[in-house]
DNA sequence: TGCATCTTTTTTGTCCGACAATCCGACATA
DNA sequence: TATGTCGGATTGTCGGACAAAAAAGATGCA
């Protein structure tokens, strides 16, 4: 009966919001230049005529984005871009309360890694082949230490996802690779897995350097199955939250 | 002559973060469970010991966070779970600063929705299948309507990535389509895409139907390949920013 | 001039107190 | 049951204050 009207609900937008957004788009849009310094807060506070109070709590806004920062034990305020860690931390944080499962995760990283794997192959520099080279040293030396290994998987992972030079897939992936971190450990910590994740890795670093993509691609993708096997070896459940990841 | 000595630099860290870090702790380990009232800002301001404006801050950064949040038009803070949208605009906008490239969007792409493509051959209820037909007819009908078409190619993906049911694969491809948008708009302006992006999607509306996997996946990618074609036909350059994203 | 040290000015982080708006629940009334 | 009224509780915003630390300026010296 009263649908016969459209009621838009009215809503007031506090002001440390709009200060926010404010100062946000005169950022995205490049008004305020990256890397350059804020006016005080005092100063804010006068232009957008708001108490100083209400600027902090913008400032706060922008803070946690992570497009402003202050340099450690410094005052001035940078405009900045966010850090892949600090969006990683969030979506990963997300991930957790929405207790995504393995079996999620695994078939995204399953979609990323080869992918990543690929690029690598036409992409990796000298400097990414010599970190890759210096990582599976490190791995067949620590090859029975599980928890260096456990490091070194991740490290491994890691690299391939620089040498890819696709800063898209490499936030893409961070987030979710951090997140099997405690079910590495559950498979390392019972099966034996050191020596075939050995050989995957060499594998794939020789056919990087061969710029042989199709190889890499392929041992990528068997080392992604192959964890899976060794997850389900470990008795751990695909279907279960994989939650726990405060470092 | 004082670097005998390896200082560690002392560095305090403010109260409106240590208070936002206290609170976070509580909320991602379940002390204050998802969904509950969180209590009033004098209150935490008295238990934490500190003023209710340093409480306030705290809440700033949680609240961007999207761990906390008011109803509209109400004054009470839950505990909340970060939406998707709400992630997906920090990590677009942070995708926007770093100036990231169509061809690594595009690289990811090709990897991601062929994935959710075969998720969803597996995990597609009735309900998705219904969606899905409903944005064929209406894609259909609009075939020539170039704005229409662009919103409806849209809504079409994200189906998909809703019908696969992975959160994981929602999280990360979902920032990488919204950046999408400006190509997909000179694309559609400058070609006659439509019959072509109505053939892929109908095929691949029937593969779900038919859950025949593999030809969900082939098709999906030999519709984002042709995307890619789009792209260089209508000129625009693969290895320039994808900027201007405002929603 | 360039550099090191001292001084002054800003600026931030934190506190206190205040007040209007308004949400929320209780209660009374028709 | 639905509506009107009231009072307490809370939020958003403001103003002012102050110590500590950083930034900027001034000074002296090589």
């Amino acid at each position: 009966m009263s649908d016969k009207y459209a009621w838009a609900p009215i809503r007031t937008e506090p002001a440390y919001r709009v200060a926010a957004q404010a100062l946000r788009t005169r950022i995205v849009t490049g008004e305020i230049a990256v890397g350059s310094v804020l006016p005080s807060e005092t100063a804010m506070a006068e232009m957008l005529e708001v108490n100083r109070s209400t600027i902090r709590e913008a400032i706060r806004l922008l803070e946690e984005n992570g497009i402003v920062a202050r340099k450690p034990g410094g005052k001035k305020l940078f405009v900045t871009i966010p850090t892949r860690a600090d969006l990683s931390e969030r979506m990963t944080t997300a991930m957790v309360l929405q207790e995504i499962t393995l079996e999620e995760l695994w078939a995204t990283m399953i979609a990323l890694e080869p992918a990543a794997a690929a690029a690598a192959a036409g992409n990796a520099t000298d400097a990414h082949i010599t970190a890759l080279e210096a990582n599976l040293k490190a791995t067949e030396a620590n090859i029975d230490n599980k928890e260096s290994l456990l490091e070194l998987d991740l490290e491994f992972h890691e690299l391939i996802a620089d040498a890819c030079g696709n800063r898209a897939l490499q936030l893409s992936r961070e987030p979710i690779g951090s997140l099997f971190y405690p079910a590495f450990d559950a498979v390392f910590s019972r099966l034996n897995a050191g020596e075939r994740l050995l050989v995957a890795h060499t594998r794939i670093v020789d056919a990087l350097k061969a710029r042989d993509r199709e190889t890499a691609v392929e041992w990528m993708r068997k080392h992604i199955v192959d964890f899976r096997r060794g997850v389900e070896l470990a008795n751990l459940d695909m279907s279960r939250p994989a939650k726990g990841a405060s470092h």
